[in-house]
DNA sequence: CGGATTAGCTAGTAAAACTAGCAAACCGGG
DNA sequence: CCCGGTTTGCTAGTTTTACTAGCTAATCCG
């Protein structure tokens, strides 16, 4: 699938060359993960009747669980920048798929409070967790230095990446 | 839009406790990122009349340019993990739009050859390359030390990617 | 209290992917 | 040489999924 994209060898191979070399290989490399990843939540996506913010949407919920957080719907809009209107049909899809729950918030009489059911914790989780396992063990390859690094990496990129073309939907 | 993702702060907050800590801060930033990535390209391609895939082809097209190497259909077909169908429309889309030309290939008389155009070049250029050139800048910013460091990471993590999803859970 | 804002929903529309299936070109064994 | 099997790109019709517009109910705040 993606095995195919011929630049993707270039920029570790050149990964200790000139000055000016490292700064476009960084973002190669930035890149062709990218892709990597989604086409990855795509197998996975389409194995098990999902498509990609289905999935993206059922891993936030999982973790906000796992983190001892509930979700509301607002949280899933803002996180995959798609419209209120989407999203609810998308918890819809979700939720007629078995994977969660909503229920009335107690507080806000408003919004809902989503639950992952046992089938998305069970069902899905192994095939997530699969995935997170797999990769917690290259992150905890790191040493303290590297982590920081690239933690302190990806948060300016995200900042940077959040300030090009600004629209506000809903 | 996605700087209410309130998970996000906490990564980088956190980013110099514990050493167990550090790995799953890390996994966290590239979660957050590739969010932030996909909404910048939902929101730049619909500010120039693209989808996603769209504008990943186009980026993929002007690549191969760039490096001297001509772009097949089934090339993009294969790099974006989608049906040969939707590459033709995809494609004519582009085509229609005045960002490639189609050619029928010299050497292959059932493949055709794309080339961007000069509006490709000059036109979408300009806005992928705001977007590249400010991501640019982050990358500059960095020591040869730290660039190879997340490169190398990101290489991995690639890797570790493209292994998921040739599975089954059950 | 009363206007403004927020959360979630419905309805209808549009975009973009999919499956199925076809014609032309290419490849390779007999 | 030639005939079956494969590859490339295409059309047609269907399905999925996000969008816009607009609504109701609840909450917030001056």
């Amino acid at each position: 699938m993606t095995d195919s994209f011929d630049s993707s060898e270039s920029a570790e191979a050149r990964a200790g060359s000139g000055p000016e070399a490292r700064a476009t290989d960084v973002l190669e490399a930035l890149h062709v993960y990218s892709a990597a990843e989604a086409a990855m939540r795509r197998r996975t996506g389409t194995a098990m009747g999902l498509g990609e913010n289905d999935l993206l949407a059922l891993r936030f919920i999982l973790d906000n669980h796992a983190g001892g957080r509930t979700t509301a719907s607002k949280d899933v809009t803002r996180y995959l920048g798609i419209s209120s209107a989407s999203t609810t049909v998308l918890l819809h899809r979700l939720e007629k798929g078995g994977f969660i729950e909503r229920r009335p918030s107690s507080t806000d009489r408003r919004s809902i409070e989503i639950f992952a059911t046992a089938t998305a914790e069970g069902d899905t989780g192994p095939m997530l967790a699969l995935a997170q396992e797999q990769m917690s063990m290259t992150t905890e390859s790191l040493t303290v230095e590297e982590a920081r690094t690239i933690t302190k990496f990806l948060t300016m990129m995200r900042k940077t990446v959040d300030q090009i073309g600004h629209r506000r939907p809903n």
